[in-house]
DNA sequence: CTGAAAGCGCTTACAG
DNA sequence: CTGAAAGCGCTTACAG
């Protein structure tokens, strides 16, 4: 009964500190400091548990990601927590290593933690496993899953603004044959990205050459093996545009390999811009995808629910492209 | 009371519920079988929070480190919580962002979550900030922190090996102009990498030239004024061992811009063995920091703290050379 | 403005 | 092998 200990000292009742220490109105300013004073002279800090099974909240947040590793992440992360630590939450945070059936894990977990609300912000979803969530009573929001657009909260990303000013900026270059790196079909995420370059490319009255599209692994080494495909085609495209810039590394390193220059015998665009984009020889032009908004908003959204407020609808965020040096005009060609 | 609903739906009392739920020997298998199916059926989940108010921990460990977006550490974060989860320990994680002030704070936070014990895995470490963790009854473990090694449990590196590794393999190359960029001073890991190195050169009688020794800040753009400044020199290094991965990217990127060829006009050695190290051009020779035994070792021994057993006094970790392609001869010398 | 007291959901000696 | 009951440290109606 530490706090016993400090409405002793303070010489007032327990309930007294606890109205201190949550910051309630109402206590004579004389009584708040002699609390005050005890609390720091006896070095006291709340027990977190004793408080959250009486109040039923915790203040933790469950953040759920991919993979720690994939560079995308961290930024995530790092903004997401620095907004639960203003608001006083703590975050808890697991990742499923892309396995379905790991999130399944994870929100079991976070459900055996009881936090107060959950973002799932991996690649892919598997909807029973939100289920579990909703039906512990944890609010939970999803990053980009347009299947389940409707049922749960959902910070959208339009991959489709950041592919158009891609394909603008290539077209402005002179290049009219793009090929795409896409990843594995079987993947939502990958599916989106690549339904929204070709759908870019469209709108542009361009043909979609189904010999210029390779598809990756999302890492570097199939973007690798994707470049080796599309090098060996006749005719080759002069540009080319991956779905994340993991595999925009790896076609960089199959061009160097074969004696291709980047970028002037072909242009490369990436996306996401994470770290190594710009750290790789030429720095990487590629689509930058607000990863700190989406966290800010996944947070922003849960801390709305957990009290109780509005969710509005959000406007979809956009991903901008970031021009760097690894796109030029085609060999031989001029500009229009 | 969730737990009295289980019992009465089996017809025994809470504690024998609670018992079954803790795996407690002594409980007839007929009871068993039936507690745990009034457990399924109602779906039940214990109370972490009464729990942990009951018994005192809370099964959750805090984790430190200094950068999240530092490619360095997701791995060791990675690790770290792979380790915790297979014996039921949540962790939650903060970052100092190289801030010492930040590891009071984050300690703190700590504290404040009654977690059972501290990992802190950041570069730096002030004491009064750990004496808090101490005086909370908090068992800490830290990383490399040698002038606290007595003091407090401490994973070790001996940073020797690797350069020692490196060195001899740029001898056996042929060099015996070496650099160095080193980190800012002021930082304990900075300067315990620099001390390494240059004992590592004296052991094999070679002499350390100042002009030779550039400073960065350990990232990349503080690498390539490094490698600028070092390009100025005359004579200058044939090779360039950096203090960190990120930094010998950046000098990597001003050899280039310097049309410095890597590796046949000059080799390029990194530290840590990062992702990018592989994915820059050339890829990076450079020196494995074993961050995942570091990350294991520290679990195992708060974990082992934690359960009151007997902490062993471990000994060092080593990190080894990984031989890639930023290495060859001087130009014009023969192998030895 | 303040206090007495119930109760959040567990675990654990203690007793049988 | 099992149960009754105390108690972990808070918060919060309720009463004054």
């Amino acid at each position: 009964m530490d706090i016993l200990q400090v409405a002793k000292r303070a010489n007032v009742s327990t309930a007294t500190v606890s109205r201190v220490l949550n910051g309630f109105p109402g206590v004579r300013e004389k009584t708040v400091a002699r609390v005050r004073r005890a609390i720091a002279e006896m070095n006291y800090v709340p027990n977190p548990n004793a408080r959250s099974l009486r109040v039923g909240r915790t203040r933790m947040f469950g953040l759920i990601v991919s993979d720690v590793n994939n560079p995308f992440f961290p930024e995530l992360i790092d903004a997401f927590e620095a907004l639960a630590a203003a608001e006083g939450i703590e975050v808890i945070f697991t990742h499923t290593n892309y396995d379905p059936r790991r999130l399944h894990n994870c929100i079991r977990r976070m459900i055996e933690r009881s936090v107060d609300a959950i973002a799932v912000m991996t690649s892919e979803v598997e909807e029973d496993s939100l289920k579990e969530a909703i039906n512990a009573g944890i609010p939970v929001v999803l990053m980009n899953q347009r299947a389940m657009a409707g049922k749960y909260p959902n910070v959208l990303v339009e991959y489709t603004t950041g592919f158009r000013e891609a394909l603008e900026h290539l077209l402005a270059l002179g290049h009219r044959d793009i090929g795409f790196i896409a990843g594995p079909q079987s993947l939502n995420s990958a599916r989106g990205r690549k339904d929204a370059f070709t759908a870019a490319l469209r709108d542009h009255g361009l043909h979609v050459r189904s010999e210029w599209i390779a598809i990756g692994d999302m890492r570097v080494e199939g973007g690798r093996k994707a470049m080796d495909a599309l090098l060996a085609r006749n005719p080759r495209p002069t540009a080319i545009v991956a779905s994340n810039d993991l595999m925009a590394v790896g076609a960089l390193q199959a061009a160097h390999a074969s004696r291709v220059r980047v970028p002037r015998d072909l242009s490369i665009i990436g996306f996401d811009d994470v770290p190594i984009a710009s750290m790789v020889h030429p720095p990487l032009s590629t689509i930058r995808h607000p990863r700190r908004e989406v966290a800010a908003r996944a947070f922003e959204c849960l801390w709305k629910i957990v009290q109780g407020r509005e969710i509005a609808v959000d406007q979809p965020l956009h991903p901008h492209l970031v021009i760097r040096n690894s796109t030029a005009p085609p060999a031989g060609a001029k500009r229009r």
